[in-house]
DNA sequence: CTGCCACCTCAAGTCAACTTGAGGTCAAGC
DNA sequence: GCTTGACCTCAAGTTGACTTGAGGTGGCAG
């Protein structure tokens, strides 16, 4: 395949190419030349930028996976990472869950006012003494 | 109970004097006068920090927050806000889920590296495609 | 050969939720 | 009466991941 330049790149990947251009800045891809202005990539940086998708959806910041990259490009990934990284998914997931469930109940609750209603006041309770970590979800991805 | 000043709301909550001042110039707690340069707050006002470390916690930002209390200071919630967000929630959890499982496959994974490890490499696509909305969780409440 | 226009650079701005810091004030204890 | 020090105000800084904007440049179509 040929070398891609940053529209293509882009367009491949779906990120602007404000963010391509960033991400070389922040050394987490790499550009193999130039034509001109234009920056030219290997078509290998279309895995690499999954692969960084990919850790940022785990939760890892750009600093965390800058350091999952070994010298010669491949993933350098410790596996206890991983696992550290499932466990505390596995949290927020129990977090998630309370905290679902108990939405659900509020909304549903005959109680004329929620804070009547047992259930709401024990999530508030809670959530004041920091059970629940505010496991802040983003609005969206920008697809 | 007597009113509280900004030391003992803080003692009380846990949490930092300069919060509660932030909140209140946001306007999400009121306090009802000064003794001096200190400012006094009705007891109330720890129901309705835990009410707003709930909706922290549920994902609400402080704005939102602030638009779901009635003028006389009770909870003016819509129910269907709380469904939606449940449903939200929902989704983030059977996201986190497969990124936790996934994590787990490819710590355990007997691949030689992670790129050729077919589960691995599955989860890559589906985060390139943006299907897993990078839901951040934050690294810890401040406890 | 000339323009165009996509791409470039670099600095600065954005967002949310706070925190920090410099400098001021006032109720209370000695 | 004076010091102390907790609390005050207001502006600015922080963090992370980008975006935006002004102004520059060069490959390529005509």
């Amino acid at each position: 395949m040929k070398d891609l330049d940053t529209a293509e790149l882009a367009r491949l990947t779906g990120l602007p190419a404000s963010t391509l251009r960033y991400y070389e800045e922040k050394g987490l891809i790499v550009s193999i030349g130039r034509r001109g202005l234009k920056r030219l990539f290997d078509p290998s940086v279309v895995d690499r930028l999954s692969l960084i998708a990919l850790g940022r959806a785990a939760g890892f910041s750009l600093d965390e996976i800058g350091g999952m990259f070994a010298p010669d490009g491949g993933p350098r990934i410790d596996r206890g990472r991983l696992v550290e990284k499932a466990e505390d998914i596995d949290r927020t997931i129990g977090q998630l869950t309370a905290m679902r469930d108990g939405l659900r109940h509020a909304a549903e609750c005959r109680a004329p006012s929620h804070m009547e209603c047992p259930t709401f006041r024990r999530l508030m309770r809670v959530a004041a003494k920091g059970g629940l970590g505010h496991s802040r979800q983003k609005p969206q991805s920008p697809a």
